[in-house]
DNA sequence: TGTACATCAGTGAACGCGCGTTCACTGATGTAC
DNA sequence: TGTACATCAGTGAACGCGCGTTCACTGATGTAC
């Protein structure tokens, strides 16, 4: 439901029109790919002629990146649910639920996964108003770090982190009101960039014929990622 | 050059012409994308009408095959390559040599890259003919392993292997002759996720507007998976 | 409450495009005797 | 060395397809007075 409930009914039918489309284009993009979502095809399972659609969606382009925030933000939301339901003093079990949270999505997914954490579709660029929604687990991993930090639980022994580096990360921190130290942050990048690499291996077939199911494996590898950012695997 | 010379003049003219119709090809697939990738626009090129092509590959499909296989096999060369190049006994120097080999080919070759680690292209299943070539890092990789095994360099403390996970390893190691533990197995599979993950989200703009150049969190992401898969950052 | 006008949703035809693949053919290259 | 035949590369036309987008239109819904 949009900000202001829409009073006419021709708002409301609007509305109500413009998630069919969306949910049909995302059924469509779910069989298919991206590349093979096509306005017409919707129109006609719509019962629309397809020009009509250009009452909703100015172009394909459009389409495409309503679907794109929707997939960020479905995304976002399981992990922030799965987060929620844990207990606070818990961190590696938060670490835990944001991890599986975020696979269980992209299994249950693939395509939309695929549209977000996959190849660039060509000729495509990504709109500003994709960037908070994209930025939502990450921002919950900084969340975790922050409350390690607060909770006084040493850091891992690390690699040293260089001058450059060190200034890149200061100026995230510094755009995003980060209360921790580049360490700190660094290690929840890593984090990050750990759990999405072993999505995209699932997702994409790379652990095939040899890790099928892939539950243990992925079990295995976000703990290492959770020692190796400074969160025990067990809590005290 | 193919494993008997060609003898006739026709067969070298066919096998000029097929590597022809291939590095356009693969031209074509570096501006746009796997999905634009069009045979007509390939023999436009050549100068051929497109059903000429026919002679060549069996259908669009085989051609995209072959542009995987050779993609897989250029990465994993450049690999081997970067990786021969350094002193047996520096280990670390050799895993660096294969990160930053993998990293600075998929930089070069963003829709190659795309095309092997990206998402899976629709309605396209890979041969049995890629896995070989597919394998190639993970090869290097584990090779890596071994010798840190008969270096006799300690394996880092690590998390516990549940059984079912070590069942996989056991069959992977038993299928592919690889003489180490499952401990050290796992590290070099963790390594190999992680390195990969790195590339896909540089490669595929996750570290835009906040880590460019990623040069440095590169260097310093895959320092911590060495450390994590027991490879000292410094050689004795 | 009623009327005149403005806004909007959906239609249907059309434009212009490029695609993969098939097929009967011509003419050149290779092979067997 | 020469001839008859088989193989192969490339042609050009055609099939059948679906696509995104534009445009002038009709008729219904909403709004101002």
């Amino acid at each position: 439901m949009p900000e202001s409930a829409p009073t006419t009914a021709r708002a409301r039918a609007r509305a109500e029109l413009t998630a069919e489309i969306t949910n049909t284009a995302r059924r469509h993009l779910a069989e298919k790919g991206p590349g093979e979502l096509s306005l017409r095809a919707v129109a006609r399972e719509l019962g629309m002629v397809s020009s009509a659609l250009y009452r909703y969606f100015p172009s394909r382009d459009a389409l495409l990146t309503q679907l794109i925030i929707d997939a960020y933000n479905a995304l976002g939301e399981a992990c922030e649910e799965a987060e929620r339901a844990q207990r606070r003093t818990d961190l590696i079990g938060r670490w835990r639920a944001v991890c599986h949270a975020a696979r269980d999505w992209a299994i249950a997914h693939p395509q939309e996964y695929a549209l977000i954490y996959g190849s660039p579709v060509p000729g495509y660029a990504a709109p500003k108003d994709t960037i908070d929604p994209a930025s939502r687990p990450l921002a919950l991993l900084i969340g975790l770090m922050v409350e390690l930090d607060e909770a006084e639980v040493p850091a891992s022994t690390d690699v040293p982190i260089p001058r450059p580096l060190a200034t890149q990360l200061s100026a995230m921190r510094a755009e995003h009101d980060i209360p921790i130290d580049n360490r700190r942050l660094m290690a929840g990048l890593s984090a990050w960039t750990l759990l999405f690499g072993l999505i995209n291996f699932e997702v994409f077939g790379r652990f095939n014929n040899t890790f099928e199911p892939a539950d243990q494996i992925f079990d295995h590898q976000i703990d290492r990622a959770a020692l190796a950012a400074g969160i025990p695997l067990k809590n005290r």
